[in-house]
DNA sequence: GTACGATATTACGTATTACGTAATAAGAGT
DNA sequence: ACTCTTATTACGTAATACGTAATATCGTAC
């Protein structure tokens, strides 16, 4: 419904961010609110599928960035997702 | 990523249809195949949300309609979903 | 310098959901 | 009768979501 992969991703694709800097990106663009659990288990999934990947820092904070394969996957889901919301907002007004 | 509640919801959108319509029904709009554990499953939570009905009827097959709260329901998450796809987009493609 | 709030992540456990496959059954056409 | 398509049910398992608590660091005000 809120997606953690796609908001993750969308938070990511303007430049990269730590975790915690994702959750409050998050909650201002889409106005959900990622717990710990949902945001970092996200987190390790993506980056073993090789849509982000960390970045080398000293911080005790992991920045994130996207990768090439991270951007094409959030754009074929983008088409998707209008696809469905076109759809959906023809079909719920019909006249 | 495809998330089989939003996809009944805009399939029943514009009229009632059994489990099989839908299939076929996300499999043009969306493209989407989805199988029959995950259509009945999602069938099964929606309809105790209260977000779909089941229609009376003396055929084999089981057409279900939107409600009222299923109708609000899809507004909302639509909302959400022009606000992720308008952010993504935005920043995907910034200059 | 220590107390405190905000920042940041990890570590759990549990509940929910997704999803694949097989089984079942009825109808339509040959 | 047979077979193909239609349609649903019944599983089991894997993947995800999500809440809570624990842990730790940082800044800064006192």
């Amino acid at each position: 419904m809120t997606d953690p992969t796609m908001l993750v991703l969308t938070s990511l694709a303007d430049g990269e961010k730590h975790g915690y800097a994702m959750m409050e990106d998050i909650r201002k663009f889409a106005d959900v609110r990622l717990g710990p659990g949902t945001l970092y288990g996200a987190i390790t999934r993506m980056e073993e599928r090789g849509w982000i990947q960390p970045v080398k820092t000293d911080d005790r904070r992991q920045p994130y960035r996207i990768t090439g394969a991270g951007r094409e996957f959030l754009d074929e889901e983008l088409k998707r997702m209008n696809k469905v919301a076109a759809t959906a907002q023809q079909r719920l007004k019909p006249a």
